[in-house]
DNA sequence: TGAAAAATACCGGAAAACCAGTAGCTATAA
DNA sequence: TTATAGCTACTGGTTTTCCGGTATTTTTCA
């Protein structure tokens, strides 16, 4: 894999100067002509952005950072930029925090314990247009733990279909003229939601059934 | 890669009787022994899980199944058998379709534009413990489309905490003792979120705010 | 065919959310 | 140094949700 070599520009955000020294070495060794440009928060990170406007390139960005959390910064990356390729660079190995960031537009997933090989893999994967996840990540993402789902309230048919509705904004007696029921009946259907999801609102339930991709 | 053949068992969940042919006819090419066990619905496969309770093993669901949509199929053969490693095999191409549907549970996702070469890889991804994405899948997934970003509204960080707060479900005046202000100022910015989001209820915000991963 | 689960429906009352409009005070960026 | 954006706060009123308890009719499945 060391063996294609080329000309790469590629930010990184990281607080640890480690990480960001080893990291350089490890590009430097594996392209031809890198040029890399490091950051310490990811305030400075946007306000390069702003300022340069880069419209393209390569961002590796750890998920902690001292002001800003990297998955939030991802999607203010990609929202001042979208044709900025963003790699997450973090110790978090859990599934959901990959998804997470993949969701807010990040097109690959390293984690820190990945072998230099391996990161240089997911860099030439990235400019190659595809995503790029480490071996442990692709492994992480194959198999989502067993008690995700487990725990979980079992719906009837008909509550799915009032949860969607009050997730659409619609009140109650507008759900029951849709349905052809009584709004009496929605409202039971909604308590009986609320309390298989054990809280105290809809709002919160619609929250956990978008988290379980219920909805 | 039809070099490393071996013997596989490997179910088919699909309601076009070609695919299924199709589909069979290249694995066996590829493996020295395969047993194929195909199914026409979704509720097929269900039964077959409960009763044979089949606790794991790989299987190729396609998102389009005339009674149940394969993305509910796939969280519903998780919940039963979360040793089942779901591959989905579809024509959707939407960046969203294929969250989704890894958001519940599945291992991997092929295009059924794949080649024959491209699904036996995947396959064999997956087997190996992998996440298995076919080459353009892959492809989908490295560039979220811009459009995606530009049109959301860009929240304020105070909002953005209210919105948090009533997600889990806490009432104005709870919010407001929190953050040590006024109710009537909690009430404000709610009515600035939905008015940001273009809803007529919180409960609608919060379902937008989540499909974005603002939450 | 009988038990369990689901869907339907009701009452009365308290709490909370939503609506429309207004406005001062503060930090920040052009 | 002005705009501008964001945060704060108010009045007064309407609508909707949420809570408690109960109960009949379908449907489903063992």
């Amino acid at each position: 894999m060391l063996a294609d070599k080329k000309k790469i520009t590629i930010a990184i955000v990281d607080d640890h100067p480690i990480v960001l020294e080893g990291l350089q070495k490890v590009l430097m060794q594996a392209y031809d002509y890198v040029s890399t440009i490091c950051f310490n928060t990811g305030g400075e990170f946007l306000n390069f952005i702003k300022q340069s406007g880069t419209g393209t390139g390569i961002v590796l960005i750890d998920i902690n950072l001292p002001d800003i959390n990297g998955i939030e910064l991802c999607r203010q990356v990609k929202t001042l930029s979208p044709g900025t390729c963003v790699l997450a660079f973090s110790n978090h190995n859990e599934r959901s925090t990959i998804m997470k960031m993949l969701q807010n537009g990040a097109s690959g997933y390293l984690l820190k314990n990945s072998s230099a090989d391996e990161v240089v893999a997911c860099i030439n994967e990235a400019l190659d247009g595809q995503i790029a996840l480490s071996r442990e990540a692709k492994e992480i993402m194959a198999k989502p733990s067993a008690r995700d789902w487990q725990e979980l309230p079992a719906l009837t048919k008909r509550e799915k279909e009032i949860l969607k509705h009050v997730a659409d904004g619609k009140t109650s007696a507008a759900i029951a003229a849709q349905l052809h029921v009584s709004p009496l009946t929605v409202e039971t259907h909604r308590r009986n939601l609320m309390q298989k999801f054990n809280v105290k609102s809809m709002t919160a339930a619609v929250k956990v059934a978008m988290e379980n991709g219920l909805l």
